[in-house]
DNA sequence: TTATCAAGTGAACAATCTGTCTAGCTTCCC
DNA sequence: GGGAAGCTAGACAGATTGTTCACTTGATAA
């Protein structure tokens, strides 16, 4: 079933096993606890030699698994209080999505996806307040292309994005 | 109308202006380019003094705007390919969400919204694959109080979550 | 069994950066 | 005018970084 050891050119993409492991694991959580920590202080926390937290690092950014290291902004700390998921019917227009560029020139909208079932795109916006939110999916709603919009507003967030349970949970599976 | 600087002290959150400003903006987008910068680097490219850099960046986390600096892990580098929103409707029970607590519990729930409209709870999920889907609402259905799931695929992604524009755009909206 | 390779260890080097102070200057507000 | 806040520029010791070295270990394959 699994050909990437016996052709991984086949595989380019996963010339590197999809997997991590459970050091892998516990630098991401550390450095996600304590972010600006240095990789000579994260050896130390590890019980690992600096060189091998360095060569993990290299490796984990090289493979894509830590796309960045990037400041976490909250929309909610710079008055954008309010977060809605949009779904929206588009006219279907040949060629690479018009809608979506244009969708991503508005800076209030802050991903894009498209999806199966009824609508043809969700997307995640925030606005300050609910009056700014109409302001929003006016925007929304002239972009060209864009047939129909149904809001749904985020009231409460109990469970804010994260990704370290999945983090800690896939050494556990590793199937290499 | 705005009462901050007649009355700080009944706002404590908002004893800071929620504003930032052309420097501030600049900083989290040379950060968010170039993460591991250090206040040194960026306080060169910036054209500002070192301890102008550190003080502003300071203000920043202690503001609640930046929120950390912590690795960005991308979910479909570890094999999780497939992404979707489940939204629910939940028997509603007294106290504290317990739903979105055993939700919490499920590493491949990314997030999770009270929202507004016919279902009570969106939720982000990733899985391996469409299979693997089906495990995860699984988990989310065998869940206590949840009544009913209903699932979209995200299929691609093409504005990924980005927070920059929203960023730069704030400076020029400043009220203070 | 032996050869080979990938990975980790421990140590060393110069160059750089950090945290923390100081002092002086400008701007804004009461 | 006085005060507060913010920015600049400079200084200090101490810590960290990038890099390279030689050596050990474990797994794989011939």
């Amino acid at each position: 079933m699994n050909n990437l050891s016996s052709f991984p050119w086949q595989n380019p993409v996963n010339l590197y096993s999809m997997t991590i492991d459970d050091l892998d694991a516990r630098l991401i959580a550390l450095l996600t606890a304590e972010p600006r920590l240095g990789v000579l202080e994260c050896s130390r926390r590890l019980g690992v030699a600096r060189g091998t937290v360095q060569a993990r690092l290299d490796r984990l950014v090289a493979r894509g698994v830590v796309t960045g290291f990037g400041p976490d902004v909250s929309p909610a700390a710079l008055g954008y209080d309010v977060t809605a998921f949009v779904t929206m019917e588009i006219r279907q227009i040949a060629g690479h999505d018009p809608v979506a560029d244009r969708l991503a020139r508005i800076p209030e909208v802050l991903e894009v996806h498209t999806i199966t079932g009824d609508s043809d795109l969700l997307c995640r916006v925030v606005a300050r307040t609910n009056a700014d939110l109409q302001r929003v999916i006016d925007q929304i709603v002239d972009v060209h292309g864009v047939l129909r919009t149904n809001s749904i507003i985020a009231l409460d967030t109990p469970v804010p994005y994260r990704v370290l349970p999945l983090v800690a949970d896939v050494p556990r599976h590793g199937v290499r």
